[in-house]
DNA sequence: AGCCATGCACCG
DNA sequence: CGGTGCATGGCT
């Protein structure tokens, strides 16, 4: 029941929208101990779903929406949860791929959102959201999208 | 198992 | 009509 618990994931490129896929659902493995962060969902109906609040630092809260994508148990080849709908909330933070977003449930049932960035490598977006990472003592771009089109 | 990709619906 | 998310398929 109440219990808190707490769980991160590191960004993928597909995570942080570098792949050009309009999908910023990240995978949610079916393990017992990350599942019970979530609310169950249950398995007798297609592709169920749960939309949660989480409040980051700045007390600001964000709806995502957590999701079994099950066709599978009804003919179809998806068995997989996501969580989904992190667009704005990624862009808005600015992360990359690296970076880790770690979720919080507290004793109540209330679920909370933090962004974690790599201590090694200041990866950042610039002003045209190219994302530029810092490997030793020099800059360097190492992905580069979205300026022409 | 995890990440990448996409046709379509919906909505501003 | 461009951006976003749904639901699903594909590739590794």
């Amino acid at each position: 029941m109440g219990e808190s618990l707490a769980i991160s994931k590191t960004l993928s490129a597909n995570d942080a929208g570098d792949t050009g896929a309009h999908q910023a659902g990240i995978l949610v493995p079916k393990e017992e101990k990350i599942l019970s962060f979530f609310p169950h969902l249950a398995a007798d109906r297609r592709n169920p779903r749960a939309h949660l609040l989480f409040r980051d630092e700045s007390g600001a809260e964000w709806e995502f929406a957590f999701i079994y994508y099950n066709n599978r148990l009804f003919g179809g080849t998806r068995n997989e949860y996501r969580l989904t709908r992190m667009t704005r909330y990624i862009r808005e933070q600015a992360l990359v791929p690296g970076d880790e977003v770690l979720l919080s449930r507290d004793g109540h049932g209330s679920y909370s959102i933090t962004a974690r960035r790599l201590k090694k490598s200041t990866a950042r977006r610039d002003a045209e959201g190219r994302v530029v990472l810092q490997l030793g003592g020099g800059w360097r771009i190492i992905e580069l999208h979205g300026g022409g089109k």
